[in-house]
DNA sequence: ATCGGCTCGCGCAA
DNA sequence: TGCGCGAAGCCGAT
């Protein structure tokens, strides 16, 4: 492979710095930030290309922050359990993981300094810590930096500006997947290190490194572990038991019809391609039931990406559309029927027993189930004080318990419930104006409500449902 | 059980 | 400039 072929412009890579190679440099390091897999990985494809075009090995570095904003000792743990998988499948491609605690532009400049690195090549994250870090450490090295965007089937440079709604970028997703969803290749590193050589960092055993962990709050949950087995475990599982019906039953409590892979894709123990490559190759599955899933899979959680990528307020209220706000602020000084603080929602007291169950299967499980995550939002803009308040209690809490915590799926949701984010207007009533009002009487009606309120009760006598 | 209206603005056809 | 239609609803009429 040519450098320069390789490193030709394309919409899934972007240069934070100029240049090419030095010629005295004795590797490419892979940041790896996102994309915590070896697999299906075009950020990793990209290191290993042009370390084999230098003839030159990779070494990947994960550099963990001891802390990270709302992050809990539930989010590293999974984080960890993932690398175990991601060292070993690294290995089987002749690359080594260096894991390394610190703040993760100074730990990947230090090492590439270390290692005389010719080249440090990123993987793509919108939220803005991640463009903060890549920043960061663009100014800190001299070698050429480049980054792609590995967890999106569509590269976000395809869309420079926020989309209005999830039907404004649909059709241009739709046109462009013929290009980008087509399976990843496996790259193998030609030149590996040598034993003597290789780059020393933390061994990767999830508890010595949990040790390292400062992040406080909320520990581990049961029954839901990281890594890339045990997502491509459930990818399987999921595409046999629950896919062919996945279209009419996605919304059953009793048991779960949705993949409960939202976490493993947060982290990037596996990646898009992997699970919309799966679902297009299953065997009997109706049309309908196919569809259903890679319209969120990809419409909506790359909508939700182009929100984070493009909108600075992506965890704001100010960052919903206009004519929401304005309703929402002609409301303002409505009577709130009741009105919890921030505490009494968080231990799932409100007189609603369908919303505390939503609220107390999150803190137990680190997941909520996906029709009730709507419902949730909505009522916590209900019966706070003002939509503000109510979009940062409902963040807040999404970003503690969710197993999948500060991914743009969440940002988006909270901001579709309570600031009509890709909605619009619907007839206008307290509190909510015109945005979107969903009923306790309507969900009851339409959701196995008492299934689910049961279920979550086993769950807190420590019964646990679908592992 | 099913249907229309509610209300705003984007994107495309003209 | 006009028009169709949309991130998962609600309500009342038939």
């Amino acid at each position: 492979m040519d450098i320069t072929r390789l490193w030709a412009p394309n919409a899934r890579v972007r240069f934070m710095t100029e240049g090419q190679p030095s010629a005295e440099g004795e590797c490419v390091v892979y940041w790896m930030q996102r994309a915590q897999r070896a697999r299906d990985n075009p950020a990793l494809n990209y290191a290993i290309a042009t370390a084999n075009a230098l003839k030159l090995p990779v070494v990947t570095v994960f550099a963990l922050a001891p802390t990270y904003p709302n992050a809990q000792r539930r989010h590293y743990q999974f984080l960890i359990e993932g690398l175990v998988d991601t060292e070993r499948d690294l290995e089987a491609l002749r690359v080594p993981l260096v894991v390394r605690f610190g703040n993760p532009p100074a730990v990947v400049a230090k090492l590439a300094t270390e290692l005389n690195a010719a080249a440090v090549i990123g993987d793509e994250n919108p939220v803005r810590i991640g463009e903060q870090w890549r920043d960061q450490l663009a100014k800190k090295i001299h070698v050429p930096f480049h980054l792609v965007d590995a967890d999106v089937i569509v590269p976000t440079s395809h869309f420079l500006r926020e989309e209005y709604a999830a039907r404004t970028i649909r059709p241009k997703i739709h046109r462009l997947l013929p290009e980008y969803l087509k399976p990843v290749p496996r790259l193998v590193a030609r030149r590996p290190w040598s034993d003597s050589d290789r780059p020393k960092g933390e061994k990767i055993d999830t508890k010595s490194l949990m040790k390292e962990v400062k992040a406080a709050g909320v520990g581990p949950v049961q029954g839901y572990q990281g890594g890339t087995d045990e997502a491509i475990k459930r990818l399987h599982t999921f595409i046999k038991e629950r896919l062919p019906r996945y279209a009419a039953d996605r919304n059953e409590p009793t048991p779960y019809m949705t993949s409960e892979l939202s976490a493993h894709l947060h982290f990037g123990q596996i990646g898009p391609h992997t699970i919309a490559l799966a679902v297009e190759a299953a065997e009997d599955i109706p049309d309908e039931s196919r569809e259903a899933f890679l319209e969120e899979l990809i419409v909506r959680r790359e909508v939700a990406i182009n929100f984070v990528a493009r909108n600075p307020k992506y965890d704001e209220l100010s960052g919903c559309p206009e004519w929401a706000l304005a309703t929402l602020a002609k409301h303002a000084s409505d009577p709130r029927k009741y009105n919890y603080s921030a505490k009494k929602l968080e231990a799932g007291e409100s007189h609603d027993p369908l919303w505390n169950a939503a609220q107390r299967e999150m803190v137990i499980t680190g997941r909520m189930h996906n029709y009730l995550r709507m419902y949730w939002a909505k009522k916590i803009l209900e019966w706070a004080p003002d939509a503000e308040t109510a979009f940062n209690i409902a963040l807040d809490l999404n970003d503690r318990y969710e197993m999948d915590g500060r991914d743009p799926n969440g940002y988006t949701g909270v901001a579709w419930a309570i600031g009509g984010k890709h909605d619009r207007p619907w007839p206008e009533r307290p509190i909510f104006g015109t945005v979107r009002f969903m009923s306790y009487e309507s969900t009851r009606k339409k959701f196995d409500s008492d299934g689910y309120i049961a279920r979550v009760r086993s769950l807190e006598q420590g019964k646990l449902f679908d592992a």
